[in-house]
RNA sequence: GCGCCCAUAGCUCAGUUGGACAGAGCAACGGCCUUCUAAGCCGUGGGUCGCAGGUUCGAAUCCUGCUGGGCGUACCA
């Protein structure tokens, strides 16, 4: 037996032929699953026998229908399997134990043979392109870009492992309003200081500017309200539907009975008014929001001096990110630039116009009717004046990109505030393309929030990425210090001992944001950090060094030729949990490819760190180096060798980097 | 108003699409370091799965209603 599928797939006609003979339906005996048995003792594998009920021809009227009736016969039946130690029937159920010389040779053989290709599917010669990261040049990242990030970088692994051939793209948003703050505030307050000039990283450099500019603006719009015209304006703004709206929601609010007011309360007019009108303040009494937007009109006009400031900042921001990047080992097959990628879509939706596919308005704008998706209203695609918007872009972009790449499937990772961007954007390509149709995903992931609900950049409390790896390395090395006097801390330099810290901080951060389904929203506890105690990246990590260790002391040499055999004598009932742990890898993996979900891959490489954990501590029970029987002794170390692959291989597709010493 | 989503242990989260007694980590409590890395191991306690109905042999999971929360609903990105 060379694999443990094959194992699998000799029980499963056992059991098809058993079905069969009972009179199933082909069909059905063909199709038939497995399930896990809560309770290892009591078996490897289990066949619940629900799906058979009533479908087995030559079973008496009476046996047919019953579920426990069904069980106790196939367990009969299947007695005598060859694959099995012994099989049972336990009410509904059939349980089985596979023959564990033939699971051990099976599963720890395999492994042993495939190395790093453990669980890598052949080509399918599907290809899939993966959209991630997509930063805009304003600010340094924060932890919502790196849950963006290192989810990107994990389902890109994850899918190029079941045989996917992947691309990954980004297209960072270098154009628009935000640059155009970010060059007004550093005209006017910067003195001509640069990243090099201030030591700063350049998308910090730029991020503080972008800061200084929004609490200036806030300031003149303070001010501006206090002012005579800003009362004016409010009470002009009294009259308009956009305040009757607000007292409708303030006033239905507030004569409810205080026990059932429902949600947030609304804001006063006052609030209401200030948050209404600060765009069109910023568009049209606004010093500086005037400044900024001539800036944006003169930039679109190709101003080549604005175009070079602008190109200036963003090149100073973007390599910052391309640092940060760097560290957290992420690479993009093509990057895209918004200030390049803008125009594209607005012939495509000429054309569409043309198929009657969308429809002008009377301003000559054009538009999509939602209700050609079931949805309500219109979407504008190209303003009256013919420039384009966001949703006119990403259609411009996505078919681009077929031309590009010929895609098969095309996933975007962007946080799920756009849920409904995407439903619309996937609407529109399919109605322009039906032979693209179903190859549009949209991978949403949740918010991360902290203890105090979401992330405000005014009150501070945004985690910035870089900082944060920073201060989760400092911890690591707090830690590292206590226990400088270790075996395996004497011989490494200063170096070394920096590299492993930075491993470790950033397998942590990563496992912290892999280990949650992506579409649930996440809270991260700065007070706490991320503890490098419990279910951890350090955990993992620290399990694989163990594995590493041991095989070192023990001189273990990888060889291919070793007789299998020996795997024999691996019996006892943790033994067998981790062999049949081993076995379930392929179909962890699986799982985390088709949910696009790598928390799926991060827990099952958790339970197989416990069960390799319980085994190293057990000295009494299972003493690998100490083993006095030779042949045991050679069977847990290639068992601890199996562990460690399959543990490294999970990692790696997780984007966590291993270390031979912790 | 309309649309989508969420509610599981003190806290943070799983629960493979309807199946065995609802799980993990943290926190709490009790044991383990002359012996394979104690960033650890073993054990204990802790849950009317928001509420009320319904479908089913069987529901945390599906349906209806309610309660509480979130996100959308731009000719912003």
């Amino acid at each position: 037996m060379h694999s443990f599928d094959a194992l699998q797939s000799e029980l499963m006609s056992a059991l098809s032929a058993a079905t069969l003979s009972l009179g199933a339906p082909q069909e059905l005996a063909q199709n038939l699953s497995l399930s896990p048995v809560p309770d290892t003792s009591e078996g490897d594998v289990a066949f619940a026998c629900f799906c058979l009920r009533g479908k087995l021809q030559n079973l008496e009227p009476k046996e047919k229908n019953n579920p426990v009736a069904i069980a106790a016969k196939l367990a009969q039946m299947l007695s005598d399997s060859p694959y099995l130690d012994w099989v049972e029937s336990a009410g509904p159920y059939v349980n089985m134990q596979y023959r564990t010389d033939l699971l051990s040779k099976a599963v720890v053989g395999e492994i042993l043979e495939a190395k790093d290709c453990y669980g890598t599917k052949a080509a399918n010669n599907e290809r899939v392109v993966v959209e991630f990261s997509g930063p805009n040049t304003n600010k340094p990242q924060h932890l919502g870009h790196l849950r963006n990030n290192v989810i990107g970088e994990s389902v890109s692994r994850i899918l190029s492992a079941c045989g996917y051939d992947v691309k990954r793209v980004n297209i960072i948003n270098d154009r628009g309003i935000h640059i155009c703050k970010s060059i007004l505030s550093y005209q006017r307050f910067a003195n001509d200081a640069t990243p090099e000039s201030t030591h700063t990283k350049g998308d910090h450099f730029i991020g503080d500017y972008y800061v200084r500019f929004e609490q200036e603006f806030q300031a003149e719009y303070d001010a501006w309200l206090a002012s005579e015209s800003g009362a004016k304006a409010y009470d002009a703004w009294l009259e308009g539907p956009d305040a009757q709206r607000a007292k409708k929601q303030y006033d239905a609010y507030y004569q409810k009975a205080e026990n059932k007011r429902k949600g947030k309360a609304p804001a006063d007019l006052r609030d209401s008014f200030k948050a209404n009108y600060k765009d069109k303040y910023f568009n049209t009494e606004s010093e500086l929001g005037r400044r900024a937007t001539e800036l944006l009109v003169k930039w679109e006009e190709g101003d080549p001096e604005v175009r070079r400031l602008s190109k200036q900042l963003n090149d100073w921001v973007i390599s910052g990110f391309m640092q940060t990047y760097d560290v957290l080992g992420l690479g993009f097959d093509k990057i895209y630039y918004e200030s390049e990628t803008y125009k594209l879509g607005k012939d495509i939706v000429l054309d569409g116009l043309e198929r009657k596919i969308f429809h002008q308005l009377p301003d000559n704008a054009v538009a999509y009717d939602l209700s050609r998706m079931k949805l309500e209203g219109d979407k504008i695609l190209l303003r009256a004046n013919g420039t384009t918007v966001y949703m006119t872009q990403d259609i411009g972009t996505a078919l681009a990109r077929f031309d590009e790449f010929s895609y098969d499937h095309m996933i975007y990772v962007v946080a799920d505030e756009q849920n409904h961007h995407f439903r619309v954007l996937f609407g529109i390509l399919e109605d322009l393309r039906e032979d693209l149709k179903d190859r549009f995903e949209h991978l949403s992931y949740g918010m991360v929030t902290l203890p105090t609900g979401r992330m405000k950049s005014r009150e501070g409390t945004v985690v910035d990425t870089d900082n944060l790896i920073v201060e989760i390395k400092e911890m690591v090395k707090a830690l590292m210090d206590e226990k400088s006097d270790r075996e395996y801390y004497v011989d490494a330099d200063e170096a070394e001992l920096e590299r492993r810290a930075q491993v470790i901080a950033l397998a942590a951060i990563r496992y912290y944001l892999l280990d949650v389904t992506p579409s649930s929203w996440m809270e991260f506890n700065p007070e706490k950090s991320i503890d490098l105690q419990g279910r951890t990246g350090a955990y993992c990590l620290m399990n694989y060094a163990r594995t590493r260790s041991i095989l070192r002391k023990a001189k273990y040499e990888a060889d291919e030729g070793f007789s299998k055999d020996v795997l024999a004598s691996l019996k006892s009932p943790q033994e067998r949990k981790i062999l049949l742990q081993l076995a379930q890898y392929k179909a962890a993996l699986q799982w985390a490819c088709d949910a696009r979900d790598p928390s799926k891959l991060a827990e099952y490489l958790f339970n197989l760190c416990k069960g390799f954990a319980f085994i190293f501590t057990d000295r009494a029970g299972h003493p690998i180096l100490t083993c006095e029987d030779a042949e045991l002794r050679e069977a847990r170390l290639r068992l601890v060798d199996a562990c460690g692959s399959v543990l490294r291989n999970g990692l790696t597709l997780l984007g966590i980097e291993c270390l031979e010493v912790m």
